[in-house]
DNA sequence: TTGTAGGCGTTATCAG
DNA sequence: CTGATAACGCCTACAA
């Protein structure tokens, strides 16, 4: 029973033991990584190297009598396979890198799981970068990913600097763009369409024949989702013949735009207030909602309120919010699916796809229009 | 001027371009990676690949010239080192690998940019793992780590399945339990003592003479944090000669639970009703004073509350939710400053490190007891 | 079923 | 300052 935990240093397995009769010229040892190998476990078995290799990438291929041997002594040692020795040898397997805009918003935070739990299915690692919704900061992740010869990588965003264009095409890589699906660009597509979302919440209202509907953002400009669903929102609004109103707050923080918002319309003749306020966030809209009484507000009765991205507390809310439910889980997931196909493919060319993650409108309370 | 985006298939570069007289038994090409490699700028440049090399490792030891040369080959081409040969060959790439419990959470996801921030500055690259706070699940995170030969680990929690811990004492690498700081631990450790908070919102209650309070807690078990809160609840009640009150609702669903507490308590003879309520988290504690009208109780009146996590609607509630306000982002930032000092100290092995990043209370109008 | 040879892209080492 | 050579740990191809 071996109970050292390093591995012994290594003899080269064919040299015997002849006491180094005029030494070969032995280079000075490099330095190695202090585990076991491939040739300790198979030393220490008594077979070649390749036998070990074939255990773990081609069990059948190796008797009953040696696997059993074999899964002892690495039991034993705890050997690990070493990746990076693999992914070399084999140009197979290995990385994805994937750049978010914001680690920290739990929208994110779930697309990651999603890619994360597909990635591990298929063997592959996943390297996560932040870019904080800045260009310079995603091209320069995406340098850095150049270095690990990623597989396959996954954007969040379908706008870049030039460079970055110019890196992605010289990769040779799948690429993915999430969240937001737009035509007319190279890559694959997993998301859902930002202005069609615009457009159905406006409609919500329009529908209930609301006349002074209003899309509220905070001050947070870097992130041009929320501004596209403003778009949308302002085609449907003319479509039907009224005056689009994209209000922005200054204050980038929800809490305090939200506070903006209300001082605004307080301040408005009662025949101008909007009747209905769409927000960038449900966190804005809650905020409102909360808000709302201590400036003699009441939702939805003088202030119908919706939301995006289905918060659980808008459940809890008086009235409760109705609000847009991505399914950032799925974007996720599906873009890794992508990936994962585009690898199996024999990375034939296939031409970009385009896979669309529908969002759903949540109607609760908050938006029913009072029919004065 | 080379406009071809791909590298040239590669001659040995000793080879002279003798017509294969006598092919020498080549064997079938193996798969290449497909992108540009040091000899292919080395020929470019018609130099040696050890120069290309030392460009990059040692630049002041190549000549202007070639300097120069170099540069505009690697720019034209676009060559990046490939790191995972460079991982190879060096046995010490900067790999971290680090296992979340749960990166969906915002908590979590803050711990997670702090690491991310601090590992690009030193030009570490993070893998991350997500275990949904299951410990096989973190066994198997550390097992596929372990495949990459990581210089460090950042794990975020303290309790581990044996053979896990015998995992981490094998990899001789700096580990770091992140999150709960607790004693007889052999590795770093970096956080806050949830025993002490949870002591300190217990004696936020009994300095203001309230007799029962309650700690809520919903059926998420596999997150032992708020429970270890909870102890220190009980331990400061028992202190003060007080009876702790630890309730567990059945649903893991925050909003749920919190409905369940509230008819548990609303079912409950007024003199025995708890006249403050502690949360394991915020989102609890706000949807419990969201829904507390309708059962016919009032925050702060009839009844106290404090939450945990600091969430920024907890400050739009009416009242304003006490709270505790951990510092997720420290926690990251921290662990992965003290793997940077780690590796940098040659990796003697020192002493393991505890960094306390201290918890604030911060008391809002939500937990006023009011002096009946 | 098992073993031998050689290479993946890089860098450490030694020689010029 | 530059180059030849041999590893790093693994895997594919081929031979036995």
């Amino acid at each position: 029973m071996k109970t050292n935990g390093m591995p012994a240093a290594r003899e080269k397995s064919s040299t015997p033991a002849s006491e180094s009769p005029d030494p070969p010229k032995r280079r000075a040892q490099r330095p190695r990584s202090g585990t076991y190998t491939v040739h300790d476990v198979a030393a220490l078995a008594g077979v070649s190297s390749v036998t070990v290799s074939r255990y773990f990438n081609a069990p059948h291929k190796v008797s009953d009598v040696l696997r059993d041997r074999l899964a002892g002594i690495i039991a034993e040692t705890g050997y690990v396979p070493n990746q990076v020795a693999r992914i070399l040898a084999t140009a197979q397997g290995g990385v994805v890198g994937a750049v978010m805009q914001n680690v920290t918003s739990p929208t994110f935070a779930d697309m990651v799981r999603g890619m994360m739990d597909v990635a591990e299915e298929n063997a592959l690692q996943l390297l996560l970068a932040n870019s904080h919704f800045s260009l310079e900061s995603e091209t320069r992740a995406l340098r850095t990913f150049a270095g690990w010869h990623p597989r396959a990588m996954i954007l969040t965003r379908n706008d870049h600097a030039p460079d970055t264009e110019a890196l992605l095409a010289r990769l040779r890589i799948p690429i993915v763009e999430a969240w937001e699906v737009m035509t007319e660009r190279p890559f694959h597509q997993v998301g859902f369409s930002q202005t069609e979302v615009g457009i159905s919440q406006a409609l919500h209202f329009i529908a209930q024949g609301a006349q002074r509907i209003r899309f509220a953002l905070n001050g947070a400009t870097e992130d041009g989702r929320a501004a596209r669903r403003a778009e949308g929102y302002a085609g449907a609004m003319r479509d039907a013949g009224l005056k689009p109103d994209i209000w922005r707050a200054n204050a980038k923080d929800d809490i305090a735009a939200a506070r903006e918002l209300l001082a605004d319309i307080a301040a408005l003749p009662l025949r101008r207030r909007p009747q209905a306020v769409i927000f960038g966030n449900d966190n804005m809209a809650i905020a409102t909602m909360l808000s709302a009484p201590a400036h003699g507000l009441h939702v939805p009765d003088s202030l119908a309120v919706a939301g995006f991205g289905d918060m659980p507390l808008g459940l809890v809310t008086t009235p409760a919010l109705t609000t847009v439910r991505p399914d950032p889980y799925a974007i996720g997931a599906q873009s890794m699916a992508i990936v994962v196909a585009a690898l199996g493919d024999g990375e034939g060319k296939q031409s970009p796809q385009r896979r669309e993650i529908p969002c759903e409108l949540v109607v609760r309370d908050s938006s029913r229009i009072s029919r004065a």
